[in-house]
DNA sequence: CCCGGGCCTTGATCCAGGTCAATGCACCTC
DNA sequence: GAGGTGCATTGACCTGGATCAAGGCCCGGG
């Protein structure tokens, strides 16, 4: 008995070090103590999201945050008729859910997994706890938000003021981050809801920039042959 | 000497006690200890804007945040070419440049008078020092900017998946809060563009649905008759 | 090797809504 | 009362991009 129960002991023990290395893997609790994480990982409920599997619906409460352990999954907003608008992207290290937690009146957003996928969820209270004890916590909180904040402004912008040439331009040049290629990181059909068009006019864009010689595009893999022709796009 | 020094100290006591009045006007400071105001007023710097000044330019350094003492502000992204989409109207109590100052990467939108306003500067060093000490601070902060990202998420809904008269109504039913009417806060011009239109749309949207008798308008007066055919034309 | 299912591309068509232009007010100033 | 000036409305027109409908390509399984 007390063999099994050491037994016990040690897989519980193990099982615990791999959630906190897990947890670690967000920036979010990167610099937070071990001793911290021991105390907050037992209320912390790992589970598998299947592809395509909703994970959030628009109206859920919000009584927590995830972490994206392993998989992809994508914040999108939709109508009933099958319309939707993709707002992020999250992969491994990611986080959601913070926002809407705040806020108090459930999530105003769909999360939805993109593949097979392994979230953490952090429930609320743990939040409570350990931001009255450490300022640099809320003040991560506070600058991912911003950082979020500065993003649907982009979106915004680009939805009402930019034609879709000029925001996949910008998606390129943002993406690329001055190396001359990027990688999609996604399909194609899901990038055009990122962008807020459709697959088809997406493909046709980036036919019109491949044909004018600024980009060269094979499969998901991007090269910018002409940021410059790209950046006057960009622009008005 | 000393008398004019008498007078000069009750004169700026009583511009300090103004200031701390303005102050408290903003939800922000609302509950806020006097003393801890009494040693913030001096470094919040106030200013008149005349109607159509830009406060804030796109990329400006965003090293402090602002009250509206009275008059009224838009946020705005714009193109070069005159195209703009309005994300919010701040009045007198509100505050902006909060995430901007978080986010550490200066302004991401525009901000404009729309009348005569006067505001007050909070520079970012007095949110360190009383972040830190008062964690119902961070808290407020944390809370508006949540808000704030659920409106941003709001209007990306709109501008991607639903159509003009359905953002229209939308937006009357979010205004009106259960009352059967409502008074716009802004000319019909700068609606639209809050709305991501034109004039000219929002004008023929208008008078779609007052044909339809589901809503009656006499200037910026608009009552609303059938809130229902309202909800099923912000439905989808 | 063929077959079926994703995903992407291409072409043809259609429409919401943006743009341009003219007109109508309401108000203000001279 | 004549002329502005700023906003709102209406009409006529045009266009970006959504939608609908075929293929094409690649890949994995039988």
């Amino acid at each position: 008995m007390s063999k099994a129960g050491t037994k016990a002991m040690r897989a519980d023990m193990a099982a615990m070090d791999e959630k906190i290395r897990e947890l670690r893997a967000s920036p979010l609790f990167r610099h937070i103590p071990t001793e911290t994480l021991e105390r907050i990982a037992p209320d912390v409920i790992r589970r598998v999201y299947g592809k395509g599997q909703i994970i959030i619906q628009q109206g859920d409460p919000a009584n927590g945050f995830y972490l994206v352990l392993f998989g992809r999954v994508k914040i999108r907003v939709s109508s009933g008729s099958g319309k939707e608008q993709v707002l992020h992207f999250y992969g491994p290290g990611g986080s959601f859910g913070e926002a809407a937690m705040f806020g108090g009146n459930g999530f105003p957003v769909d999360v939805v997994a993109l593949e097979r996928s392994r979230l953490a969820f952090v429930p609320a209270r743990i939040f409570d706890q350990e931001m009255d004890g450490d300022p640099t916590f809320s003040r991560q909180i506070l600058s991912s938000m911003a950082r979020r904040l500065t993003e649907f402004a982009h979106i915004i912008e680009d939805l009402s003021i930019r034609e879709v040439k000029a925001r996949l331009a910008c998606y390129l040049l943002r993406q690329s981050c001055d190396q001359g290629q990027l990688e999609l990181p996604v399909g194609k059909g899901e990038l055009a809801r990122l962008l807020g068009t459709t697959a088809e006019s997406l493909s046709r864009s980036l036919r019109t920039l491949s044909d004018q010689g600024a980009i060269k595009v094979d499969g998901r893999r991007i090269a910018l042959l002409n940021p410059d022709a790209l950046m006057d796009l960009a622009e008005e």
